[in-house]
RNA sequence: GGGUCGCUAGCUCAGCGGUAGAGCAUUCGGCUUUUAACCGACUGGUCUCGGGUUCGAAUCCCGGGCGACCCA
């Protein structure tokens, strides 16, 4: 069974999927495995006529620990130390920072068809939803330490209290210590060296820590959630599911101070470029932005669904793992479509990711034309693209065909520009004859000869007839086709492969060509 | 130093107690014009290693190696 499925099979009685994220800066691809992991565990709760809902938690209240290095560090390094929904928005378009960056993301989960019902952590706490909850942490105070100490071995001082007030004097939240709690009010003192990143300022006094006047640590506040909105369902990445780590804190404390069982949980791996983990501060990678700008959103979502949770990802956008991704989305489609006309009872488990992948539910088959050959046919100059695809389907294109090739034009394009490198590229050699014609063999020198003949003749100089001189050429010799056409690629690209032969020579000058070819003659019989 | 997850065909992955699978690549064959693109076929694996449990282990247990990550 399909693993989200599977998790769907086992729950019992209405559920909630919560998912969060802390907008700290722009967010890396990574970071949406989490949201696709969790949108089609949703999916499939519904899918099995299980109640569910899927809601999305902003966690705004946390602090500004580091000023992106794409962001003006002069303008926010005051900041440091604030909680994300009290620091500026880097642009005019959002009230604050928190919004900002999490209104990007947004616009990602809008264009993935994720829509969770999305809540934000300054709500919860400044409309007061969170009050009973701090209440009961602060008056269980031990009981938190405890499960810090047994669980992770960190002990806090007798007098630790779980929870942060943003300084009435300086604004920050990370610097604050909270001692004591008299039932209404808690005593604090904003610390000059409760971190080794920002400066408390020193200020110290009693306030009341309800209303919006301070935080949970996470771990707790994560409990907090899970209690107040009934969560049944979160996953979380590897790095919080560590025995000792936070998830396993907050399950401890979940059953000290509140006694209840905490969600259904299981890790998820990273999703690695070219080896390592992406991290938005390092910059490493590509963000969930410009990846979506890449991929058509189906096959973003297939990406992160065709691989199981506790398998790394590894992608990196160059032409071997993007074409792949493109050939195996449209071998299922097709696949998928055979299938579908003999349609029997359940679908098989191999189209599941194909399934969720969809925006809407519903697999619509088209006639897959491959990416490899866009990339191919888009270096190729003077041709008509359209014509092309249409002749090469061998079968007339519906609108939706159309609308996928196109699509697939655009992804083509755009890989083009912005991700390949020069080896993914078609090269002409246009001044120089390439090295690796050292590497032709006398059958194929005697090829080139023949062809130089042959090319001198021809009538105009246009594609097709080109095509047909190599052939016959090839022919005349009784060549195999594939030696023949490896010497030309040889000659000009220093490939053994290329686009198509004829349309490449008829963008290239007659008296260039053939004084190519006879340069390349000419080195091979000195060389040998 | 401690821990978590992973390791299956050249590559990407599926299988998770009952005779090792897929796609792609390779190779071979075809192609009087689909030549980075078509068609067909065949290859290809002591399932990371060593023990154990079992009638039977890629699958469960223990230990080693390597990789990714987390905590110190």
């Amino acid at each position: 069974m399909f693993w989200a499925d599977k998790i769907a099979a086992d729950a019992q009685g209405d559920q909630v999927v919560n998912d969060s994220k802390t907008p700290s800066g722009r967010v890396h691809v990574g970071s949406l495995r989490g949201v696709v992991i969790h949108d089609v565990i949703h999916r499939a709760l519904k899918y099995a006529g299980k109640p569910a809902k899927f809601i999305y938690g902003v966690d705004d209240y946390d602090a500004l620990d580091t000023v992106p290095k794409y962001l003006d560090q002069e303008k926010f390094l005051p900041y440091l130390g604030f909680p994300l929904c009290n620091v500026p928005s880097p642009a005019e378009t959002a009230s604050d920072y928190a919004k900002y960056f999490m209104g990007e993301f947004l616009e990602v989960f809008e264009y993935l068809g994720v829509r969770p019902e999305v809540y934000y952590l300054r709500d919860l706490y400044r409309s007061g939803q969170l009050n009973p909850y701090i209440d009961r942490f602060l008056k269980n105070a031990h009981l938190v330490r405890e499960a810090y100490l047994e669980v992770s071995k960190a002990r806090r001082p007798e007098n630790w209290y779980p929870f942060q007030i943003v300084c009435e004097n300086c604004g920050k939240i990370a610097t604050t210590l909270v001692t004591d709690y008299n039932g209404s009010e808690v005593f604090y003192t904003c610390k000059p060296d409760a971190t080794d990143w920002v400066q408390g300022c020193g200020h110290s006094g009693w306030v009341s820590p309800f209303d919006g006047n301070g935080k949970l640590p996470w771990k707790v506040e994560w409990v907090a959630k899970w209690d107040l909105l009934g969560i049944t369902i979160e996953l979380a990445g590897k790095d919080h599911s560590q025995k000792g780590g936070s998830r396993e804190v907050a399950n401890a404390i979940c059953r000290k101070v509140l006694q209840k069982q905490p969600p259904f949980h299981s890790p998820y791996e990273f999703i690695l470029v070219n080896g390592t983990k992406m991290s938005s501060s390092k910059g490493v990678g590509s963000s969930a932005k410009e990846i979506a700008e890449l991929l058509p959103a189906e096959l973003l979502r297939f990406l992160m669904l065709r691989t199981q949770p506790k398998t790394v990802i590894n992608f990196a956008p160059n032409y071997e793992t993007i074409t792949r991704l493109f050939r195996d989305y449209d071998g299922l489609i097709e696949k998928y479509h055979t299938w579908a006309q003999t349609a029997e009872a359940s679908m098989p488990e191999e189209f599941m990711p194909l399934f969720y992948a969809q925006l809407d539910g519903v697999i619509q088959p088209y006639h897959p034309f491959d990416l490899s050959t866009l990339v191919s046919l888009l270096q190729v100059p003077h041709l008509n693209l359209q014509q092309e695809v249409e002749q090469r389907s061998g079968q007339p294109l519906s609108n939706f065909d159309w609308e996928i090739a196109n699509q697939r034009i655009a992804v083509a394009r755009r890989w083009l520009e912005d991700y390949a490198d020069e080896e993914e590229k078609l090269v002409l050699y246009l001044d120089q004859v390439p090295e690796k014609v050292s590497d032709l063999t006398v059958e194929q020198i005697s090829y080139l000869e023949q062809l130089i003949g042959n090319l001198e003749r021809v009538e105009g100089w246009q594609a097709e007839a080109l095509q047909t001189t190599l052939f016959s050429t090839a022919k005349e010799l009784q060549m195999q086709q594939p030696i023949a056409f490896k010497a030309v690629y040889l000659s000009f690209l220093g490939k053994e492969r290329g686009p198509k032969a004829g349309a490449l020579l008829s963008y290239l000058d007659r008296s260039f060509v053939i004084s190519r070819l006879q340069d390349v003659v000419q080195s091979h019989v000195v060389a040998s």
